[in-house]
This record gives C-alpha cells, structure tokens and sequence, in this order.
DNA sequence: TTTTGAGCCTGGAAGC
DNA sequence: TGCTTCCAGGCTCAAA
C-alpha cells in the first residue's frame, strides 16, 4: 500500500524519466470513476494540451504542477500503481488510465481494486489544505505533534493514520513508528508523557527515512504489491520490525509478535516492548 | 466538533 | 482440484 516513502519514490522515478516538459495529448479512461470529480470528457478536455512543469509530493498525493497552472493530483489508494509506457501496445489488465504525451510516451495509472483517483485542482493549498503538516519536513516537531495529539481521545494508532494530523502516514509507518518509541497502539494521547511524545515524533521521522531509502517497501510478490514507476521493488521489506510479523519473535526481545485490529486496521506490536498502560492521564 | 462505521473494490488466502 | 467465503485497507461520507 503506497505510503509517503513510497509515493516519494514513484515522484522521483517519474522526474528521473523526464515527466517534467511533457505535453498532455490524449487522455483515456478504461475506469471512469478513476477521474475524481469530473467526468472522463471534461478531464480530458481540461488537462489535454497542458505541460507538466514539475512533479511533488503532498502527503500521499503525487502532484503533477501544470505549467499553464493548476495540479494534476493522483492518489494510488492500496494498489494503485504508474508506469511510462513507450508504445500504444503496451496495456495490461487493471489499467484505469492513460494519459498520453506529444512524445509519444503515455503515463498509465493501474489499479487492480479500483480505488485510485485523478483530480484536477487549481492549487496544493486548494486541493489538499485538509491535509496535517508533511512529517519531514522541520516545521513538524514533538511540540506540533503534541498540540495536535493532546485533545483527541482516539486510539493512538488511529491518530498516526488520520491524515488531517499527519500527512502521509499508513498501516506499514504507523505500527513501525510505534513499536520503535514503545507505545502500545491503543494507548490514548492523555497517557502520552511528554518524553514519549518525542520518541514518537522521532521514531516516525526514522522509518519514513528509511523506507525513503529502500525506495519503499514490498511485501510478497504478488501484482497488487508496491512496485514504483519502472517496476522496480522496495527494500523496507528487510527494516519491518513487527508489520506481519505475528506469531514470529521480536527482533529486540523475542518475546512473539500480536496482531490485533484497532481501528478497523491490522495491527501489529510486540506485547513486552510496547506494555499496555491504564489509560488514566499521566 | 469528534468519532465511528459503511461502502467502494478484487486478488489471494483459507476453508471445505 | 475446484469452489466459496472472507480478508486486506485508504479515503469519503453519513450518522451518532
């Protein structure tokens, strides 16, 4: 399920492979609902003709920057994935869109369950102003994330994948980040202690650098798992500490690896490094 | 205002 | 081996 690390990576690979400069010519839709807000028609009559001036990252968000203004937003949801194609024939099942250049390269959006989207917006703030603030970038310190922490009386876990408080996080990140600042998952925030707010904060920082690092994480081979733009695998695979690990021992204490849901999410932690706590404030 | 849950979807795993 | 059922989960929207 593409994240921010791996989404960061698909945005690099798309700028490596010259996205930037590319002129919009066609636009096909094999799954319509993909064009999120507009119908196929009026997408395409929107976008074609337009240049890509940059590509970025907002949150989970692939930004495509339009150079006669306005964004290209794309969300890959759980299986959604991009490739540049370099000849017409080149279609495979699962291909939701296909927007195609003067080049003659087309950028092709394929998404076995369907839930990707395009949208058309005029700005980042526009679009995606709901948005909580970018998790690498200096102005999220411990402090933010305790100020938007401190009222909530949410599960902690659910917290970490709500994307109004923090932008780019999911399930992989979440459980990640947790096991490695010791917080059982379905601790409330009131119970949070200052000094475990900022393991927190760093402990997210640390795996969403690493899985930048590994280009990501794919778990399995299966076609509906992350491979960012020129098919290429993450490596974060190696880094998980407990996500689907149950039943397997933790690599810090051997002590076996739960899972259990919170929130309607999997989730998975290590019973003696993240304790259960009361959760009465302290 | 905040939280919770349904719905969107289909490949793959599990069970029979 | 083949069929059926259930699970996975990011996001939006409606209801509590």
């Amino acid at each position: 399920m593409p994240e921010l690390p791996e989404v960061e990576t698909v945005v690099r690979d798309l700028l490596t492979a010259g996205i930037s400069g590319t002129t919009v010519k066609t636009c096909e839709f094999p799954w319509p609902n993909t064009a999120d807000g507009l119908t196929p028609a009026e997408f395409t009559s929107r976008l074609c003709g337009k240049t890509i001036s940059n590509a970025t990252r907002r949150g989970k968000y692939i930004v495509l920057q339009l150079a006669q203004g306005g964004i290209l937003l794309i969300h890959l949801r759980m299986t959604g994935k991009l490739r540049l194609a370099t000849s017409p024939a080149d279609t495979l099942p699962h291909d939701r869109l296909r927007i195609t250049f003067t080049d003659g390269r087309s950028l092709i959006l394929n998404d076995t369950r369907k839930f990707a989207r395009a949208r058309l917006g005029t700005s980042i703030d526009e679009s995606l102003g709901h948005l909580g603030p970018e998790p690498l970038e200096p102005s999220f310190t411990a402090a933010t994330l305790g100020k938007s922490l401190v009222h909530r009386k949410r599960a902690i876990k659910t917290l970490l994948l709500d994307q109004t408080i923090i932008a780019g996080i999911g399930n992989i990140y979440a459980d990640e980040s947790l096991f490695d600042a010791g917080i059982h998952p379905e601790r409330l925030p009131a119970t949070l202690s200052n000094a475990e707010i900022k393991k927190l904060h760093a402990a997210i920082r640390r795996a969403l650098k690493k899985g930048i690092a590994a280009n990501g994480t794919t778990l399995g081979n299966a076609s509906t798992n992350f491979y960012s733009v020129a098919g290429r695998r993450g490596s974060n695979d190696t880094n998980l500490m407990v996500f689907r690990r149950n039943g397997l021992p933790c690599p810090k204490c051997d002590t076996t690896i739960e899972r259990s849901v919170v929130g309607g999410r999997g989730t998975h932690h290590c019973p003696h490094c993240q304790p259960r706590h009361v959760n009465t404030p302290g």
